[in-house]
This record gives structure tokens, C-alpha cells and sequence, in this order.
DNA sequence: TCTCAATTTAAACACCCGTTTAAATTAATC
DNA sequence: GATTAATTTAAACGGGTGTTTAAATTGAGA
């Protein structure tokens, strides 16, 4: 090893935030290591492409979120199908804060880079997260699933990805919301704020029988 | 007047297609050009600009469904504070399946184009939008929140986001989303069939009763 | 039929992109 | 301290981008 150690952590931090705030096409490498103090070549040298560095950034906050958002799911009353939908999707907070705790702004970094990647890539990311981290996504399947039998499986898997759309899509936008709902309402909401507000909503729509319709 | 006269006309259909498919800025005015056999050129000849070539293919959408799409709410049972927030949603699915009348795939052509604004222009399409037709989305807002008059509006604002984040992730995902449930589950769902599963988990998400929380 | 404005066209402009190269530099190993 | 491997660097490559220009073409109106 040599130079600067931490070269690749320095293209990381920069460019997941930008990810986050412009999207992958919109951040171009020249933005990214000009703002982490590097060559441009090192992001080529240390990541490959353009594309492994965005999977790169994912896979660093996917691989601390993922494994513990699966063992809170799974000691949950240590009895998991017994659990309301509102506490499954609480488990996710801590989660989800504790992201914060990695890096500054972590846990809205990660749902806004979800968000992007699922919209952007057209399936590529969707790929990517289902081979590498089914085994914890099907824990939280099965979960929600125990906690509402009453929904088939194919109108579960819809209702799951309707809930990643409303997380998701809130994420994104969350800083104009805010600018808004501060200016319109008084109201001054951080991310866990955000996150408590949205879970009830989630739960809800899961939760609602099916009705087969006139 | 000179020249084939639709010139405008073929540029905005290949536009509206390929922003659908590939987002606003993964589509080049070259590709746009080429599907619609016109000269490049034309494109700022005509729009001025890309920017404002996006906003032209909005509006064609919005400038039909607004007005229709406000007019259903305004006359739901001649009362429509007293529909139920099923009622009020159901009656957005006349106006969005007209959008197929007006060109082939329409409807989620619309949806698609409106979630990727959203997404890729940080608040500069919601500007758009809320200045533009501000007087027919508050007749849905109000009735809205009169179906709910429990819900303050405030919380209002954000479950009304939660639900544009949910239908529009929903679209933009749609076909790839759609493979997934035919190969899993064996159904095979069109456009109207997704937005008739949204609208009861949206539904229930809106009206779920506010928590003062532990 | 001539005139003139609207439109279409081909070409160029200036710029940004991701990636590659080969030399310079740095750190570790013997 | 010499050797070698890892890393950083500056520069260039090939290609794509939105936009502009000026000439050619088209279609009405007089």
C-alpha cells in the first residue's frame, strides 16, 4: 500500500452525497474527485468504472443496514409473527438511524440513493440488491407477511413495492417537502420525524383487505 | 406556414416516449430527432430549448388531465365532501385512462413522465406544476381533506406526497415490476389494474388516524 | 409569378463525458 | 539503501452533448 490511504474512502463519501443530491448520471466523475481532492484517473484506478463506484457506495450502507434491519426483525418480541405491521416497520428505524451514526446525513444518503438506483437503472440495481441481500429481504417478507395473512402473496408483493415507492419518493423530496411544510405549516421535521409519519401510512395501505371489487 | 406541418408534433411524440422509458436527461435530442425523423435543429427551432422541450411534453398531459380530472371530483354525486376517499381516488381513473385515448400507453406514458419530473428536476417541475394548475389541485385537495376532516392539514400535506410518491414510483417501475409479478405469481396486469390495486393502500394510508405517539 | 417569411437542413461550435496511457512518485520489502 | 510493487498524476483519446449558424428549401399571399 501506499499514497494516502484512505483515497478510496475520500471518492466514496464525496460521491455518495452527490449521488444523493443529483443523481448517478447527473454527478460526474470530474465533480466527484474534484470535491474529494483527488485524481480523476483513482476513481478508474480504485473502482474499475463509473458504475462499480455507484454499486460500491450502495453496498457500503447495504451492508451494515441490511444485516441488522434483519435481526431486528427477527428478535422483534423474539416472536416476529405476532407483531402489528406498525412494529415491523419500526423495527427499520433503528436501523435507519444508525446510519446517521456511520456518516452525517447517512440515513437520508441511503434511502435517496435506493430511490435513485431503483429509478435510474432500470432493474440493474433491483438485481443487485435482491441476489446479494435476499436472504435478509425475505426475512422482512415473511415477517410482514405472517402479520397480515390475510393478503395474498402476489398482492403483498405489490403492496411492498408501492411502500418502497412511498419511502423512497419521500426521501427524494424530502428536503423541498420540508422547505415547504415549514413555510406552509410552522413545521420543522428532521429524518426520524419524517420516517414516524410515514410508518403509520405504510402500514395502513399494506394492512387494508382486498375487495374484490363491482 | 411552410414545411410538413406536424414537425412539432412528431418531436413531442418521440419525446414523450423515450423521457418515459430512459428519463429527460438519458435522452439526447440526437435520439429524439432520429425516432422522429426530423432534423436535429429543429428541436430549438421549435422549443427554444431542451429544458423546454420537457416542459411542452408535460403540458400537453396536464393541460387534458387537470381540467378533466377536477370537473370529476367537482361533480362526484354532486357532494363531494361526502364521498369516501376511495370514491374521490376512483374518480381520477376516467381522466388518466383517457390520457390512452389520446395516444396509445397514455396513461402511464403521463405517470412516468411525472415521477421522473419530479425526481430528476429537484423541485424545479413542482414549481411548474403548482403554479400552473394550483386552482384544480386544491379542488382535489379539498376534497380530500373533507373525506378525511379528522386527519389536520398539515399531516395532510405529507400523506398527499406519500401518495404521489407511491403511484409515481409505482408507474415508473411498472414494467419491470410487472415481469416480476408474471413470472412469480403468473398475473398479468395493465395499467388500469395497478392503479386500481393503489388506490385502496393509498386510501388507507390517507385516513389511518393520527398517533400522538409514546 | 414573384416575393417574402416560415421552415428545414447540414455543418460546425464549444464543451463535458468516462476511460486509458505512460511516466512520476510514493511506500513497503529485502 | 536498492529493488519492486502500489499508487498518484497529467495528459490525451474518442465520442457524445445541447446549441448556433448560415444557406437552402418550402409554401402562401400579393
Amino acid at each position: 500500500m501506499a499514497g494516502r490511504t484512505d483515497t478510496k474512502t475520500r471518492i466514496l463519501d464525496a460521491a455518495e452525497k452527490l449521488f444523493a443530491e443529483r443523481g448517478f448520471s447527473e454527478t460526474s466523475l470530474r465533480l466527484i474527485t474534484s470535491k474529494a481532492e483527488v485524481n480523476l484517473a483513482s476513481v478508474n484506478y480504485h473502482f474499475g468504472s463509473k458504475k462499480e463506484l455507484i454499486r460500491a457506495v450502495l453496498a457500503r450502507y447495504l451492508d451494515v443496514f441490511m444485516p441488522t434491519a434483519a435481526s431486528e426483525i427477527k428478535r422483534l418480541h423474539l416472536a416476529p409473527e405476532h407483531a402489528s405491521l406498525n412494529e415491523i416497520f419500526s423495527a427499520l428505524i433503528k436501523p435507519l438511524l444508525e446510519l446517521n451514526k456511520v456518516r452525517n446525513g447517512g440515513t437520508i444518503i441511503f434511502l435517496q440513493l435506493l430511490g435513485r438506483g431503483y429509478i435510474e437503472s432500470q432493474g440493474h440495481l433491483r438485481w443487485f440488491i435482491t441476489t446479494h441481500y435476499g436472504q435478509h429481504l425475505s426475512t422482512f417478507v415473511q415477517a410482514v407477511s405472517a402479520s397480515a395473512p390475510h393478503i395474498p402473496p402476489a398482492e403483498m408483493f405489490w403492496r411492498l413495492h408501492f411502500t418502497l415507492g412511498t419511502i423512497v419518493f419521500t426521501m427524494a423530496s424530502a428536503d423541498a417537502l420540508n422547505e415547504i411544510a415549514a413555510s406552509d405549516y410552522g413545521e420543522h421535521n428532521n429524518t426520524e420525524a419524517i420516517i414516524r409519519k410515514v410508518i403509520p401510512y405504510m402500514a395502513a395501505g399494506v394492512a387494508v383487505p382486498v375487495i374484490s371489487n363491482e
